[in-house]
DNA sequence: CGTCTTTGACCGGCGC
DNA sequence: GCGCCGGTCAAAGACG
């Protein structure tokens, strides 16, 4: 609870547009990758390695375009590594902690939010970086379906 | 009193 | 067929 500036509670609404730019700290975006069980690391080498640690933008890619998900609920996924103490910050939306899993390849274990209103699919999925706890990696599931209201 | 958090257990899916 | 893992839900408790 002590760096609070900023929480993508979901990614910018991309109209058409499949990339934006948040102002961030220090976070990289994980596109099609998708966080599992090793690529993981894979993919924030990769991103933030190699364009160096920190430029201090925030660079959203979307990874399909393909908005058809929407019959099953599901937006799109959005995984961001942000270097934070805290995963719930209000942004102006709320979200409830609906369940901790330990996962077996983070010693850290593993924290499941959702939007806290009604009729929304937007899931948020938060989990500490296995090397540098000073990390935390926030995927976000679906689009918010209302006005943030606060 | 109300709200939100936390833990455990359960279920489903997938792999071998 | 069985095992494993991830994910979700529920209830209780704690705190403000």
């Amino acid at each position: 609870m002590s760096c609070n500036e900023f929480i993508p509670s979901h990614p910018p609404e991309t109209d058409g547009v499949n990339r934006s730019k948040i102002e961030f700290p220090e976070a990289y975006f994980i596109s099609d990758g998708w966080l599992q069980d090793g690529p993981i690391e894979d993919h924030f080498a990769g991103s933030g390695s190699g364009s160096g640690s920190g430029s201090g933008s925030l660079l959203i890619h979307e990874p399909n375009d393909n908005r058809e998900s929407e019959s099953t609920g599901i937006g799109g996924r959005y995984a961001f590594k942000t270097k934070s103490e805290v995963e719930v910050l209000d942004d102006g939306y709320r979200w409830r902690k609906y369940g901790k899993k330990m996962v077996k390849n983070s010693p850290n274990p593993r924290n499941y939010y959702r939007c806290w209103k009604e009729g929304c699919p937007v899931k948020k999925r938060v989990e500490r970086d296995r090397e540098d706890p000073s990390y935390v990696i926030t995927t976000y599931e679906g689009v918010h379906n209302h006005q943030r209201a606060s």
